[in-house]
DNA sequence: TATATCTTGGATATTTTTTATCTTCAATAG
DNA sequence: CTATTGAAGATAAAAAATATCCAAGATATA
């Protein structure tokens, strides 16, 4: 029952993303260094975030990573299934069939009550995560946090964000 | 997001020593045999499980192991934790204080949001958990398992159960 | 004392996670 | 229009965790 470390990153970045202005991109690089963590493999993690389209990522020397739609519309949920995988976290070998007495295959059509059951309670933190909305980490973020921790956010993003690609910004005209 | 492959077996065990006679044991071997995994490694989730208070070791020839209290009140949630440990699957490193802009360890003293809303998404799995009973589970099979797998069960635990501790059945008079 | 069981610790193998290195791509400068 | 540069993307290697197995010790029965 373990979260791969990667996840906790993924959503800071995401995060610090949400500040940029609409349209410009932050290099793995940059946010590897905010956030202290090695960059080769921040950059898996943020891959497999734009496969899932919670990011974009954009090539060239004015690339980087940008989210892939507003922070509005994005879940822990969202982030949480691109860094990990869709798998559920509780895999049912059926061991039940590999009993000394088991049946032909035939006979285990109805789905193991164990595996039902786990599932289940598994689809109460699936929708637990979904209701957390990007949005509404940052907006509790920028509540809490100490201002000079903000400002320095802020400051980050000026001194590393790249224009991105110009074609983009018609693209996604949903700031915040 | 995996949980180990242990939980699997542990859950299968538990229900089906939950058909011994009270105060009746199952060896280890038995139920390695039965669920046709490797019996040295079972071992140790069975231990946890002991330890946890979930199951009961009886040492000596008779022995083997027993449920530790009725089908009704183990929860799935207190196998699973037994096996996989009592640590929240999201484990917060406050990378946030790994920033190159970092303040002063007090300045930290709010817990991160990030970890907040990870952990309430948790707890909502483990309430989850916490509400499927091992009774109930067994239940579920017994109303639609296969009867021939339902009569080897029974005939598997008539075969392998030892005598167990005399003096546990006075310690564990409340059956099913 | 002999036996059948749990208990404990370590050795080995497999998988997963993490880190490092190299290749490809697109924008700009000359 | 080619070369350079800063970035993503892919591949390979190292490290860590997990699963499996094996063997010697402890405990209780007969």
């Amino acid at each position: 029952m373990k979260l791969s470390e990667g996840v906790e990153a993924a959503i800071h970045c995401a995060a610090l993303l949400a500040g940029l202005a609409p349209g410009k991109t932050l290099p793995a690089a940059a946010l590897a260094e905010y956030h202290g963590v090695s960059a080769s493999y921040l950059v898996k993690h943020l891959n497999r975030l734009a496969a899932a389209g919670v990011l974009v990522s954009v090539p060239g020397p004015h690339g980087g990573y940008r989210l892939g739609r507003s922070a509005k519309r994005i879940s822990l949920l969202d982030i949480v299934l691109a860094v990990e995988g869709p798998e559920p976290a509780f895999r049912c070998a059926e061991i039940r069939q590999r009993s000394p007495g088991a049946l032909e295959p035939d006979a285990y059509q109805k789905p193991c009550g164990i595996k039902v059951a786990m599932l289940k309670a598994e689809q109460a933190w699936r929708q637990a995560l979904r209701a957390e909305r990007l949005a509404d980490v940052i907006a509790g973020y920028e509540a809490e946090a100490d201002p000079r921790a903000l400002a320095f956010g802020c400051a980050f993003l000026q001194r590393h964000q790249r224009p991105g690609d110009a074609a983009a910004m018609s693209a996604s005209p949903d700031p915040q």
